[in-house]
DNA sequence: CATCGTTGATACAACGTTGTAAACCGCCCG
DNA sequence: CGGGCGGTTTACAACGTTGTATCAACGATG
């Protein structure tokens, strides 16, 4: 492998202005650029990454730390933070928490402070304000959650307004019996979401029956598919059902179907965060669509910002969403 | 952040000892093992990993290079190998290179050979060959394309045999207008399925039609429903379809129902990955279950064995798969 | 007592890069 | 003709770590 040393000595030149070549500094006499170019390409230099970012302090690494590839939500958004990340010659390292307080400490802490410019973070079960003593002097912006009393950069869609203009457009339908599932014990979002949930039925002038509140400890397929026969299976089953994401209301789906109950007749459905697998089953999906390039965007945006003047204040982006009306919502269907 | 130098400093003792110590050297006197220690918490160190491996001449970091983090095949695939690197101490970076020839050359070119130990790729439009011109020298695995002319390590299922088992299946229903949704010009898999698929057909002693093969350029939902609409637009539309991945099922699925053609009674659909999503669709999709666990393992320990010792012949390692048969082609739903 | 081997600790160099400061060149100006 | 100045190049040190060689101390051996 070419090092600086082999293209100097083949250009005849000091290592330095091979350094100087590569990193585009001004001074060099014309002669000897062009010497110091032709050796580049023919021993075909690619500058050891390592030594450099040791000899610069950086990394060139960040973290993307999120709860599961598996669900659509995070694989879609982390092709996203790829992109994104990409066009600013970021590498992005991509931990996986399992959605578990001792997986999100462990991610953290193994990743050590030398690893990483900084961390874009999707907290599950963590407090925002373990992060301080996690990850010391990492720059780190959250997503999801929204934290306003923290000095933590943070990313994310208004979540109490989504789920209440989902909502909303249950009640318009003219459903009755709204059922939420996804309740959470700790997580921030699915408190929001349950708030819009509250706001929008208070609104309407309906009663908000605990019995028609389903808890899911995990947000995926199965957790909805349980929650919702938990639900019909109750004396007065719901004829609405608002799921804190796509993969609850997939499940949800599966579960009415099991049961002879029909989508959107008997019971409509609606889900979060628009993925594609939601655009595609049957019934389609009418779901929260957050704009997941958007936050991305905002998301590696920030922390950039962040790395370079770590003192700044910190900043709450907050990105657009709308209501994707499909068929399991529309009473045609 | 503390270095060697400081906590040697606290210790009083020379900055190789506290090397020593780190790395568990064994003859260090229990007293000084026992003050380095003690100044290794007081002081928080924790290595860096650039400077370490810099000087080791390795990264810790390996290459997971692969077409989108949207396909869900590839999403829980990730999510596996993460794990699996995880208990190697090895950090995996992520790269998704969109399926198109350049974003495989650009992904494997960028990374650069010092940046990572090694790389597992599941190619898509690169051809095998190319690999050892983009990334000389660089540890790779491969995985899914079949290429037992190269010497690469490899680790997949028997795609010809798992295809002809999913298309058994479906001679065995009593279908007999079978077609398959998926052929590509360029991709390996591809070929290999279609392969598995006439050979199914030959032994049924069905005739092979080219107005029953479609082709999908890229293997997303979308793709599926194209071309089962092309199918059932034609003038003997089949009874069956055997799709090349669960994605191109998922759309075809939705095509038919969109035109009131019933799964499984007027065509039934066979997958292929077995992923989650088809085992929750409407109906339960029917597919070809590689054992991704063992795909992840075989690769990452491949990688392992090949980075220790790179003159070792290359290794095919076949993954077992098995056929979930579910509400798709099953006559009673 | 001289020699040797073992245990324990250290100094030094090196990995490949870049920032700093100094040196060199030619040229213009006083 | 000497001093200064901008352009151009270079030597050197440093980032944090670890392999090698060296060295000191010690008890055992001949």
């Amino acid at each position: 492998m070419a090092t600086l040393k082999d293209v100097a000595a083949l250009a005849g030149v000091s290592v330095k202005t091979v350094s100087n070549v590569v990193n585009g500094y001004a001074f060099v006499k014309p002669e000897n650029r062009r010497r110091v170019e032709e050796a580049l390409v023919s021993t075909g230099y690619r500058p050891n990454l390592g030594a450099r970012n040791l000899r610069r302090g950086r990394t060139g690494f960040v973290a993307l730390v999120l709860p599961e590839l598996v669900v659509p939500y995070f694989a879609e958004l982390a092709g996203l933070v790829l992109g994104a990340a990409q066009e600013r010659e970021w590498n992005v390292l991509i931990e996986q928490t399992l959605g578990t307080r001792e997986g999100e400490r462990d991610t953290l802490a193994s990743l050590g402070p030398h690893m990483i410019d900084g961390a874009i973070v999707s907290p599950e079960a963590l407090q925002a304000r373990d992060f301080g003593e996690l990850a010391p002097g990492i720059p780190v912006v959250m997503l999801g959650e929204h934290s306003v009393d923290l000095p933590i950069d943070h990313v994310g869609i208004d979540n109490v307004e989504a789920a209440r203009a989902a909502v909303a457009h249950l009640v318009g339908l003219g459903r009755t019996r709204i059922a939420a599932i996804g309740a959470h014990p700790h997580r921030g979002t699915a408190a929001q979401r349950l708030e819009g949930y509250r706001l929008a039925l208070a609104e309407a002038g309906l009663p908000v029956r605990d019995s028609l509140v389903a808890t899911a400890l995990n947000y995926h397929r199965r957790d909805g598919a349980e929650a919702m026969a938990r639900l019909l299976a109750a004396d007065e089953p719901p004829d609405a059902v608002f799921c804190f994401n796509d993969l609850l209301a997939v499940g949800a789906v599966r579960a009415a179907a099991e049961r002879g109950v029909r989508v959107p007749a008997d019971v409509a459905v609606v889900g979060f965060d628009n993925t594609e697998e939601g655009a595609y089953s049957l019934p389609s999906l009418t779901s929260v669509a957050p704009d997941k390039a958007a936050i991305a965007r905002a998301a590696v945006d920030l922390l950039r910002r962040r790395v370079e003047d770590p003192e700044r204040p910190p900043e709450h982006v907050r990105t657009p969403f709308s209501l994707e009306i499909r068929d399991s919502t529309r009473s045609g269907a």
